[in-house]
DNA sequence: GACGGGCTATTTGTCATACAAAATTCTTGA
DNA sequence: TCAAGAATTTTGTATGACAAATAGCCCGTC
């Protein structure tokens, strides 16, 4: 994130959406110092640099620093007192289900690791959320998923079929009237991004894949939740079929 | 949060262990907002109150406003634009599985209905992790697994014994060794800090409680996967029974 | 020598003020 | 009518000053 002279660069945007406050002074901080920790250079228990010495370091002043260690503290990563300073907080504490912490977390391991981790959670939520989906769903919600599933079969691009995957899955997500599962969509959506050069680009799996979608689209709307639950295993395992048969892409860099 | 003058009380704590910050303005100041975003008295799209309003409210000064916005940006509650203003966020962004937000939502419905979103989400979860945990354990994890049940078994009085029961799912969870699950400890905290007045008091489900927990202890040493689920299951069924059997001990006030 | 209490230094916390930057809204001119 | 530009509002950033908290040191006492 940083170069030599410790000089904010600007992100290289992969993945995420262009945050409209990316260009902000404390969201490039912010963005520099959670890197570092999740890359492990600030392991927890660690005491970072107080916030004079930051401010040095990126060429800011300490109200934009401390706005940032405001959001960090606030994602769970780092702690502050007085007279000590900010120390990094145990990983459990650290809250992985946040967009931007996924996000660094992502970047600072091997895809495949990524995508391993990423697939056993969705392996063990997503079952359960089609089941629910099925269960609990509004019409309403249950047009929203019709139209996710149509946006799919229609997609042109890879990079709007990744799109509208990941509108299914959180269609599906909403589906299943419980909030508190809602923040499960980030795992869906970094795993769904980086799937990208696995998946959309062979054509056999394309077809194969909208069948398996369609399933859950049919199940759900039976109101079957053992069905939708079946289906949305056969989904997951496809797509853990293609990241064994193709393991890892390209390099990055 | 706020009587009429709009001044800043003092947190009463219920639940959550009292954080160190939670004295400081901007603390407050977040704490402030965020309980009347969760209570609906901002809805999603509306525009908050700007900045130098915010420190007229609470008779603080901007700096510690707007490290309370921070705060409640990373969040995903709101988002400042400049010219703007602050904005509430779709619910579908808010980060449920946050402590704070967790907790303000909690404070904001009626228990019953929390609980039964909390034990949904448990059932969801729960079970897969502990039959994660089964196959994936390392031996450490496995001796803070058995310590936490040990003291269970030797907890004193009721709040000892919700402790140690938050502190089992958490080595539980631990034992699952997949960090992307962790974030789901804030639901299990909250879900058992509230079931305190229906569990922990009446001793035949002491005991009761007691065994289920250790059959997943059995379960998950033995590496038995399936075991492990059907355990979870077992002890989630239960608490489910006494939620039924003594529906709203006392109202709130 | 051990211990307890107070002193000091460091760091975050808070405030006030000023100006920059962004972007909506209004205004004005073609 | 419409588009370009000006005005206005709000957040974003910087600076400087002081308050509050507290770990670690110092010192005096038992």
């Amino acid at each position: 994130m940083t170069n030599a002279k410790g000089q904010l660069r600007q992100r290289n945007m992969s993945g995420r959406s262009k945050t409209r406050s990316s260009g902000n002074v404390h969201a490039k901080i912010e963005r520099a110092i959670g890197e570092r920790i999740l890359s492990g250079e600030f392991t927890p228990g660690a005491l970072l640099p107080n916030e004079a010495e930051w401010g040095r370091t990126y060429d800011a002043s300490r109200t934009a620093v401390r706005e940032a260690i405001k959001s960090l503290t606030a994602k769970g990563l780092i702690q502050s007192r007085p007279k000590i300073g900010s120390r990094v907080e145990p990983r459990a504490r650290w809250n992985m289900l946040d967009r931007d912490v996924l996000d660094w977390h992502r970047a600072a391991m091997d895809r495949n690791s990524f995508l391993a981790s990423t697939q056993e959670a969705r392996r063990l939520v997503e079952p359960g959320i089609a089941e629910l989906a099925a269960r609990k769903h509004t019409p309403l919600q249950l047009e929203r998923l019709a139209a996710a599933y149509h946006g799919m079969a229609t997609a042109g691009e890879a990079q709007a079929m990744v799109a509208a995957d990941v509108e299914f899955h959180e269609a599906l997500l909403a589906c299943a009237n419980n909030e508190l599962l809602v923040p499960f969509s980030i795992i869906i959506e970094q795993a769904l991004t980086n799937l990208f050069d696995y998946t959309t680009r062979k054509n056999p799996h394309f077809n194969r894949a909208l069948k398996l979608h369609q399933n859950i689209v049919r199940a759900v709307t039976a109101a079957d939740g053992p069905a939708a639950r079946k289906a949305m295993l056969d989904l997951l395992a496809d797509t853990d079929t293609i990241i064994k048969v193709y393991p890892a892409p390209r390099k990055k860099r």
